[in-house]
DNA sequence: GACATTTATGAAAATATGTTCATATATTAA
DNA sequence: TTAATATATGAACATATTTTCATAAATGTC
């Protein structure tokens, strides 16, 4: 059921929200928004390895970094292994409308 | 309520929807598909009046052509005027997922 | 201490995106 | 035909993002 009533936000929310989605525009970083949905916390390894796309460890801890960065992930350090789980699960909201879209 | 079942996404599908979720990651982009949410089609001058940013009139048509390259907007000459409209207003759902985010 | 493993860092290069400006095109009106 | 209005176009520029590469830091193991 599509929501046919007026959205209105206002101009820095929708600054905030261009720049959320901004962060995660990205076939990549979906894919680990999808992985993380799944299960959390993941390492940055496993997260590699997990991937459908052979991703560069430097080019994954780029992403990470980025997306925790923008306040979309946080991580937490045991041992040499860093392991990243979502800031908030409302994201997968998103990824969910996303998915359903009649655009893709 | 949140979903918390597995969505997974084939990499093209990420891609492609990495590529709309990119296209409208701008605050501008994302007001113009609030206004065309609210009443369709409207005129470019329309649309440039009711943005509560100023916004040049050739950057606003720079906007809705690139949107419509995507496939997110569709349009209709009409004289000398040019009418807007959403070309599938599940984008809709996106806007509304986006504006309840507790990430905002 | 030497070595392997995990992850981060930072600079350079490649690419993409946003913005501005001047101008073109199309339509309408006078 | 001239002028006015609506919109698009395209080049130049500025800025941001993505990618790669080499290397560093931290931890654990022998």
């Amino acid at each position: 059921m599509l929501q046919d009533t007026p959205i209105r936000i206002s101009f820095e929310k929708l600054e905030r929200a261009a720049e959320i989605m901004k962060t995660i525009s990205h076939p990549v970083r979906l894919e680990i928004l999808e992985l993380l949905a799944e299960r959390e916390p993941v390492s940055v390894n496993d997260l590699q390895t997990a991937l459908t796309t052979p991703v560069e460890q430097s080019m994954l801890s780029h992403h990470l970094i980025k997306m925790k960065d923008k306040g979309l992930l946080q991580c937490e350090k045991r041992g040499t292994f860093i392991y990243y789980r979502l800031a908030d699960r409302s994201i997968l909201k998103l990824l969910d409308c996303m998915s359903q879209s009649t655009l893709l």
